[in-house]
DNA sequence: CCCTATGTTCCCAA
DNA sequence: CTTGGGAACATAGG
């Protein structure tokens, strides 16, 4: 579920409960795919970050609890004295107000714990980077790959997924399968335009609730109301009138208007 | 049984 | 060594 805007979402709701208390215990509820976490009792969270779709709890002594959703993970606030979810409860960090628990269906969810780390290399965020077409031009090179695999990969720039790529392509006017190679800086530059004003559109709305992502209290975002491709294969585009449609790229449902971004038959 | 799912990583072939 | 394509991870729901 969570893209960039969700995982932001979860940051500035946890920075509301949790800066300030003290961890009371961390429990490992399904040992499947997380383990091995050093104990972090007695420390405080002195800060909650984000770099791209990672979740970063900064403790006292230097350490962090770093958190990545992957695709069904979510975390959920549990005042103090709530039972677990039913289902799905993976861990859960205790505190004397309440629990963070996580929750993920598919078990793909990672979180570790470890020194905090300088600043460093890192990608461009999507949302919080001024991004130059000319830099996105750079870093396409000679790549072969459509343009909408270059988005999703978080190489160069990092935080967009599935959901507000295609939201992007559309609002730019890009054919998705065009091969990144063989954009010109406008049309980077164009896409480049559109990346903060959909992103910040989805955090202001708390996330995008097609499925089941909800906030750290459990609320629907209500971003799916201002989808205009996402989701809607077979019905008409708000700017054409055309038929939208969904083509996979790559194993990936891509939905685009084929009339706005010149697609032409089937793919 | 089939297909789909908001992410990332690994393997393999060219 | 690089690139690109596909499978894999694990589970639920239509």
């Amino acid at each position: 579920m969570p893209e960039l805007p969700e995982v932001e979402t979860l940051r500035r709701q946890l920075e509301k409960v949790l800066p300030g208390s003290q961890v009371l215990g961390i429990e490992v509820l399904d040992r499947a795919r997380i383990g091995g976490l050093e104990n972090v009792c007695d420390c405080r969270v002195t800060d909650i970050g984000r770099e791209v779709k990672f979740l970063k709890i900064a403790l006292s002594g230097g350490r962090e609890i770093v958190v990545h959703l992957r695709m069904t993970g979510h975390l959920h606030w549990l005042e103090k004295g709530k039972p677990l979810p039913e289902k799905h409860a993976r861990l859960l960090i205790s505190f004397p107000h309440g629990n963070v628990c996580l929750v993920d269906p598919r078990r793909f969810a990672t979180v570790e714990i470890r020194k905090q780390k300088e600043s460093q290399e890192r990608p461009l965020d999507a949302y919080q980077d001024v991004i130059r077409g000319r830099d996105l031009h750079a870093a396409a090179g000679n790549r072969k790959i459509p343009v909408k695999n270059f988005l999703l990969d978080q190489k160069a720039v990092a935080g967009l997924g599935n959901i507000y790529v295609c939201e992007i392509l559309f609002r730019a006017g890009i054919n998705p399968w065009k091969k990144s190679c063989d954009l010109t800086t406008i049309e980077w530059d164009r896409m480049a335009k559109e990346f903060r004003p959909v992103l910040k559109k989805a955090i202001e709305c708390r996330g995008t609730s097609v499925s089941d992502w909800r906030d750290l209290f459990g609320k629907k975002g209500s971003n799916q109301k201002h989808l205009q491709v996402y989701g809607r294969e077979g019905k008409p585009c708000f700017r054409c009138g055309a038929t939208i449609r969904r083509k996979p790229i790559g194993g990936r449902s891509t939905f685009f208007c084929p009339a706005c971004q010149g697609v032409r038959q089937g793919k």
